[in-house]
DNA sequence: TCATTATATAAGCACATGCTTATATACGCA
DNA sequence: TGCGTATATAAGCATGTGCTTATATAATGA
């Protein structure tokens, strides 16, 4: 993967200064592999459900990520639109996959699938 | 260019949280190119001299740059040692080539050149 | 309609961050 | 040795960040 179109160097700064929290780029590396609930996100990250849900919303925000209601639960995806959504994903790649995690959750009984 | 070795979520956090300002993210695109000298930086971000050199310091402390002097002058350089070091590369590969500021530095009779 | 569950948002607080000003240190040169 | 230039560091301050607690909103199901 090559990002073919310069990103520049402002929007660089705000894409990785939001990347650049431990929570929010694991969100990102999980998204990578499947769309997650608020509620999972709690589970996955022993964290309580605000600071969860203000994570999602810078990301949402920037635009990195989008929301979509299913039921009573609202899952995140990474937004395909997202204009350096390239970029994004080739700092994601270098990291270890965390679909352990979700696997985990699923083990647990705990993994959020409807509709 | 393509990481090998996977970054650790939590050192990766560090990273692109040090790579989230503008600042210190122009500094390394410029350092990828040739090493820099602190007054350099100085004239090229219009910034205070010790604002600068805060700058650096944070991303010597982390390890990406190294220091050496020169006469008087002190010059910062990517740290080819830095185990991370193919992976800020690739981060910053994507960014616009910033080698422009060294060409306007040059002709305004500013860039150092020494020993 | 009411209780339950999931989520968002607001307010407050502790701590981090990046700047400024002031000062110390180091080198080169007369 | 003393001055000018380059750099580092310390202290103070305004602002940003990420958490907490409390509360509001939304959907589900009895």
């Amino acid at each position: 993967m090559k990002v073919k179109k310069a990103v520049e160097l402002d929007k660089a700064a705000v894409i990785l200064k939001l990347l650049g929290d431990k929570t929010r780029l694991t969100m990102l590396k999980i998204l990578a592999c499947e769309d997650c609930c608020v509620c999972e996100f709690v589970e996955i990250f022993h964290a309580s459900q605000p600071s969860i849900s203000q994570h999602l919303r810078k990301l949402k925000d920037a635009g990195l990520v989008r929301e979509s209601r299913k039921g009573q639960w609202m899952f995140y995806s990474l937004n395909k639109e997202y204009e350096y959504k390239d970029y994004v994903l080739e700092v994601l790649d270098a990291l270890p996959d965390q679909r352990y995690r979700l696997t985990e959750l699923e083990e647990q009984g705990k993994r959020i699938s409807c509709c």
